[in-house]
DNA sequence: GTCTATATGTAGATAGAC
DNA sequence: GTCTATCTACATATAGAC
């Protein structure tokens, strides 16, 4: 049926300039090479999506909600918070490990054009104030140190973004293999969150 | 004199180069671009270097070694390990204030062409050998509890480059200006080596 | 050394056949 | 819906006058 392939291909598209525009960005992107990866001609690219920026904007939305979905959640549970911070550096973790680009990508993107990044970042706002309570509430229970609770939300977002974003430098210094970097990485997973808390902890 | 004006050009053309390759990344930047913030026109800026590459490349080379030039030698003192850290995470900072875009650029270079990047990284090479002994040291002696070096020097390069690579970020989020902001990252710089040492203390 | 004018290549986008 | 061929715009780079 017309509309069945009418949908693979313009799938196929989406997946090939999510490819390219992860690894390249915006400016480094060619339109020839999606059209390649994507196993069809540039005019193709133009009958589905207008241009560039809109194909961009496309990947980039779906992209971006499809990454931090679900994680900003685990700070806005009821438990303690200890618990909550455990849980969303796993939950980090997870997301990373279906998009390992993403976190590359955004901060690529962020200083051409801080806009549309900003308002994806605005999706964990509700969560960011929780977790901002609750810090604030467990510092006056003496359970954690006096600390500025966006020092400690930088923390914990750089731990978990940071080792992605600089993946090939720390693979090249520590001379490991992808095989051994990924395990680098899930040790990472709970390694954080205790360190975290033990920086913290009163 | 001729020699002069000529030196005088070369540099002016140099810090216009580092100001839009720094914003831009090698794929944004346009010659136009530099040429106008210059005060010159494009012409010269390939007769003075004979094309964008190695104009990029002149750049990225000085800023590089100026940037983290004795930064890693904070590491290799014959102080106690908390002591080093202390001094690194301080040399960092200023470091980094003189170059702030530095750390964003880097990490934005570093899909397109691993290459040279790498090559900058290996001037570290020496300072982290030293490093990683020094905690090996201090595992043994019990005064911090087991973990990789590498996860530890991970952790503090996270902690101390993240906040520039994601500054719009942290500034939209925090509602900062820039003023704010700046006065955020000084918190940082002794906050940041304490909160390690608090994190691995055995 | 510095400029204007131009050549050359390439990327994004469109026209039109099938 | 998909292709080939083409247009237009622009960026890098060069030629040549001053």
């Amino acid at each position: 049926m017309a509309a069945e392939k009418e949908t693979a291909t313009e799938q196929r598209i989406l997946d090939a300039a999510r490819s390219v525009f992860l690894r390249k960005g915006m400016m480094g992107t060619r339109m020839q090479e999606v059209a390649d990866e994507a196993g069809i001609n540039k005019a193709l690219l133009h009958y589905y999506f207008r241009d560039k920026q809109r194909l961009f904007e496309e990947v980039f939305c779906v992209c971006g909600k499809h990454g931090m979905q679900g994680v900003w959640e685990e700070l806005t549970h009821d438990r303690p918070l200890f618990g909550n911070i455990r849980a969303f550096v796993a939950a980090f973790h997870t997301a990373i490990e279906r998009e390992p680009l993403f976190p590359h990508f955004l901060l690529s993107e962020l200083q051409r054009d801080p806009q549309h990044l900003l308002k994806l970042v605005d999706l964990g706002k509700g969560a960011r104030e929780h977790f901002f309570g609750q810090v604030m509430e467990a510092q006056q229970r003496g359970e954690i140190i006096p600390i500025d609770p966006r020092q400690l939300m930088v923390n914990i977002m750089a731990w978990c973004q940071f080792p992605h974003v600089a993946a090939p430098i720390i693979k090249h210094v520590g001379g490991m293999d992808q095989k051994t970097f990924k395990q680098f990485l899930n040790e990472r997973s709970t390694l954080v969150a205790e360190l975290i808390i033990r920086s913290i902890r009163a």
